[in-house]
RNA sequence: GGCAGGUUGCCCGAGUGGCCAAAGGGAGCGGACUGUAAAUCCGUCGGCUUAGCCUACGAAGGUUCGAAUCCUUCACCUGCCA
């Protein structure tokens, strides 16, 4: 099984690049599990749907017979890795600590902590970098790096071309370099795996790692995710990314965003993120391409995701909810536990019909619109339903008669944003 | 430390005294067409109590009836020189 874990991901197209492809390949088939790491920095309150190709990718290796560690970048992300859109602003020590501890929560769902040979660990290097004193750092670690090749590397340069960077984002390398030889020590990590702007980083810490210790150890990276269009996955929907979140994008949307994905990109997404063989792939390849209309593919997509992040029961309550409510059909017919239901899947908000708000009001309280003049461009636009019939008057405000079963308002921005309002009395 | 150039809306980028909430492109959003697809077309795209007002062109002051545009100081970036 694990000799095959490589051709397995090579097949999904999860590998971007490798060092040693063969010495990694027999270090996998060896007797022990091989302990593998991958770190998240939280530079957000949440994981992204991008960072599941890696995350998904540990989980793989661990069904394959390695032992994962995820790692939170409580100290890393007090830094910042250099991107090409220039220097980061630094989030405070706070927020920074807030997040990492978002995002271990989430990370802890991907992988099996079970206490086996092959059980995860998670760790933050904030617990080996806080304590850590400058001069150690300098002379344990930078003594290491040669400033000659880590001005060559691609980041560097295009930053330096352009508008430069920051003594603190040009030593990022380092801390991460750092946080490889820690595992590697400690617990005997010997490959390390991130999305192809990693591979840098990655690489730095398979070097210090034989500089230091003389020992041998790896790198893998998937891909970056982009569309047919070439933009980047999962940037698309609601003007940025979708998150792992249900307070940040609802299971609804979560839902909505795979199932419409274009057809060309269906097929590659359900290797990179689903955990379907190769027949089932297959087969959904072959009903995309010869029943396109039925949207097979995105739906099963859509549905493994949904219960990958969400589980099984929010799945079920999306895929009702988009069958009832996104028919453009009757939606008096609809008791009340469904709506209850569907509802919870999507933004709500409550009003009472003593002091009925406007649609302008209630496409703002729910979060359909952003602002009050988004939520009058909606209306201007024809893009505002109440119930599934489009409001063209911007003072148009519910009646009594209005009221779906259980005091649901079905609110609609669009062909795919939905939120519910529901009356309270008083 | 000196000299030169730069800092514009989500991004790129035009704009050198009024016609500038700011050209153009991209992204986003809405609509049409479809299959909740792609491509294409049309519209929209700072905020608000929306025929009006407010906030905005790195920051703070100043000149002027009037400034993104002129002046001063500051911050940051880039390049050349030391």
């Amino acid at each position: 099984m694990s000799t095959h874990i490589l051709d397995e991901l090579e097949w999904r197209g999860l590998i971007a690049q490798t060092t040693d492809r063969d010495a990694l390949g027999k270090d996998l088939s060896g007797p022990e599990p091989l302990t593998l790491y991958c770190g998240f920095d939280p530079t957000a309150p949440s994981l992204h749907a991008g960072n599941l190709v890696p995350l998904l990718t540990l989980r793989r290796f661990q069904q394959a017979g390695a032992r994962p560690i995820v790692l939170a970048g409580g100290a890393t992300g007090m830094i910042g890795d250099p991107r090409d859109q220039g220097e980061r602003a630094l989030n405070t020590a706070e927020v920074v600590a807030d997040w990492a501890g978002r995002i271990r929560g989430q990370l802890e769902r991907f992988v099996e902590f079970d206490g086996s040979p092959t059980g995860a660990t998670i760790v933050d290097n904030l617990d080996w970098t806080g304590p850590q004193s400058v001069l150690e750092f300098l002379r344990d670690v930078g003594k290491h790096f040669s400033v000659n090749v880590m001005l060559a590397r691609e980041t560097v340069k295009r930053r330096l071309e352009g508008e430069g960077m920051s003594y603190t984002e040009f030593s990022y390398l380092l801390l991460q370099s750092q946080d490889y030889l820690r595992l590697y020590r400690e617990q005997g990590c010997r490959l390390q795996i991130g999305g192809s702007d990693q591979w840098g980083n990655i690489v730095g810490g398979v070097e210090l790692i034989r500089r230091v210790e003389g020992g041998s150890a790896h790198a893998l990276t998937t891909p970056l995710v982009t569309d047919s269009a070439g933009r980047k996955f999962g940037k698309s929907t609601g003007g940025g990314n979708i998150w792992l979140d249900p307070a940040m994008t609802s299971p609804y949307a979560w839902y909505q965003y795979f199932v419409n994905v274009a057809d060309a990109d269906v097929g590659k997404y359900l290797r990179l993120f689903t955990f379907l063989s190769q027949e089932e792939i297959a087969e959904l390849d072959r009903d995309v391409a010869e029943r396109p209309h039925l949207r097979a593919g995105q739906r099963r997509l859509a549905e493994e995701l949904t219960t990958l992040v969400h589980g099984e029961h929010h799945t079920h309550q999306v895929v009702a909810a988009s069958q009832a409510l996104f028919g453009r059909g009757e939606l008096t017919g609809l008791d009340a536990s469904t709506l209850d239901a569907a509802m919870a899947e999507v933004p709500t908000t409550a009003f009472g019909l003593d002091a009925p708000p406007t649609i302008l009001d209630l496409l703002c309280d729910s979060g359909l619109a952003e602002s009050r003049s988004a939520a009058r461009r909606a209306v201007k636009e024809g893009g505002a339903y109440v119930n599934n019939a489009k409001v063209t008057d911007e003072e148009w405000i519910p009646a009594a008669a209005d009221l779906l079963d259980g005091g649901w308002l079905v609110l609609r921005r669009g062909k795919r944003n939905l939120a519910g309002a529901r009356e309270s009395g008083r």
